[in-house]
DNA sequence: TATGAATGAGGGTTCATTCAT
DNA sequence: TATGAATGAACCCTCATTCAT
């Protein structure tokens, strides 16, 4: 049973190399198979179909970030301090390990409608602890007038699409890419905020 | 002639659809025919093979947005100004119409090299514009100490992932995006941002 | 159009030949692509898929027995005389030819439940016209007191199993088998029936 | 031994009911496993592959209905008694137990070659002892001039036809069942045979 | 310009069977 | 005796693409 699950495990390792790389359709089950030195046709022994191998995976991510974004959520600390911590795991899985966010990106559509439910569902939990951080902060001025639930998606958005561009190998590291969106989070790029706000209020007005 | 090029955007059109829909690989030629009303051979009279109609889309989108920002480039303005600009135009560009982002953001792994090439080119420019503004500003110290390139993507990011939870039909309207999208990069969520850097730059260097 | 028609005929000539050959679950699309001297996937230019090509040469074979039997029903003759008819046409269709029957004796399992519900309805009718008749019969007396619907069945049954042991090309020419059934079905076999008759009830009321 | 024996005859009592509900072609050697609460592999201890479990069964049941049939043949009782016996029997085996028919016709070509011909000997003289009751009948002017081989398998296939229809659940005794082959087959449907023999005779030299 | 017909490659999946344990 | 794991062959079917018309 133990070896079962080391090989399930092994076989969802190189699956998920071969997703990330080419992208579910055009990773075929043989292809997996190869690549996992085993018969197509084993596959079929540890899951019941190509897309249980992609639900496996990408449930696994969503049960871990939740997981530790619950743990989050529960910590006796400043709201401030929870979101950045929120920041924080958010690069960590799907910032700074790019093959998780890709995953996630590429193949809403090729899951069954069941099982993408269920990731919805959890990942729905996942964004609404960090947009009750922010709800909670506007309601203590601790934040500017701004769309919670749209600041959220802005702030993960902001966070996920690194997987496009960032490469944990290259110079930048991981650290850095953190920084850089906390501080735009909660900060912005301009000097001179104030001003600048207003002056774009005005704009935005017009 | 004019006429092969109306029929050829008018299938764009349909593919592009069907694209977004059911993702690329999930489209087969026989369904874009039937939805444009003709038979599966005669696409290959208007286009080289299937790839090549994604290709024509992909790149109509890349034109049109490179375009726009050269434009805005050569503007007389402000940088500030500029910036503004351009958070306006890819938000209206990728923000505000899913369909466009929902087609870069999956089509990739499914174009060929070569086009993938031309393709990223364009992009790089287009990208090269912004981080140019960034670079600029930064010089001038109209901006804090961040990486322009990945100030750059966190903002292209931010915005583009809209396509992920962003419904234009629904309540909130494009220009309210637009406004958090530029609140959020300029001047950040938090309203005592001073303090809030500072701790969060003690919190970073611990 | 005609054309095509020819060629799914065709089709259906191979088939069928397979079907009663090996059976349907051992004929594989591909055993039929070959024997029809085409490529295999150019059997879905003709066919839904390989329960289609069943279905299609079962219903062909039903509708014209069906068609003949109403037709019978509607003939102005002594009701004897339609029982006559009934039989030879039975032993036309499915007792004559083994290839009729043995395709739809085998092939019930292998048939969508749509598609064997209304070949069903089709058997249904054909074989609630004959009882009719002997309904009608024995109201009138005119024969012994026996279950229509079982006698019907009977009689099909007798008949059809033909096809396990006859052989068209073989000595007993389809005539003698016609005469058989009838002589069977209506007289018995003994001489002293009469006799036989009140001794068989007189052992079986023991 | 005993015991393997013992589980011998439980696997063929699943497998027999599975083959009769899906086919043998659809029944799958883990579906019958599952069903006898074994592994897959197990029943190759007993059987040495999926055919030797059908012919099993299959060789069983004509064993069975050989030896009675041949202990019928031996009786010292008038022919018609023989008769009698044997449509009683074949009722019994094929007529009233749907299963066994069901087996038997369905699964001809799922058999080895060689194991049909075993069959197909064992089911020749199980009807060549009846057709001998009618040859020797014929002989002694007790049943009409009719072929005796044809004879016989127009009453096999009467009976054993009913496996499509009859329910032995059902209103229908299988005794009412019995009597209708008897009757039908001994002195057939009509009441005033003579006549009616005489007018179809008449008919069918036209 | 447009279509009907055909094809070849490949895809996911099933399954009887084997073998080490 | 029994099982977990693996395999290879086959199967149905899809699809991009081509070609004659």
């Amino acid at each position: 049973m133990a070896k079962s699950a080391k090989k399930k495990e092994a076989i969802c390792r190189v699956a998920t190399r071969l997703f990330v790389e080419r992208g579910f359709e055009k990773t075929s089950i043989r292809d997996i198979a190869e690549a996992g030195k085993m018969n197509s046709s084993g596959l079929y022994y540890y899951f019941e179909d190509k897309e249980a191998i992609l639900y496996t995976i990408l449930m696994e991510i969503m049960d871990e970030s939740l997981a530790r974004m619950r743990e989050i959520a529960i910590r006796d600390m400043p709201l401030k301090e929870k979101i950045y911590a929120a920041i924080d795991l958010h690069t960590e899985i799907y910032g700074a390990d790019p093959v998780r966010m890709a995953l996630i990106a590429y193949n809403q559509k090729s899951l069954s409608p069941e099982h993408w439910d269920e990731l919805r569902k959890k990942q729905r939990e996942y964004s609404l602890i960090v947009r009750s951080f922010l709800t909670e902060m506007r309601n203590n001025g601790e934040i500017e007038d701004l769309n919670p639930t749209l600041c959220t998606f802005a702030l993960f958005g902001m966070i996920q699409s690194a997987y496009l561009w960032y490469d944990p190998q290259g110079e930048v590291k991981s650290d850095e890419l953190r920084e850089m969106f906390t501080r735009i989070f909660t900060g912005g790029v301009l000097v001179e905020e104030r001003n600048s706000r207003e002056e774009n209020e005005r704009r935005l007005a017009r």
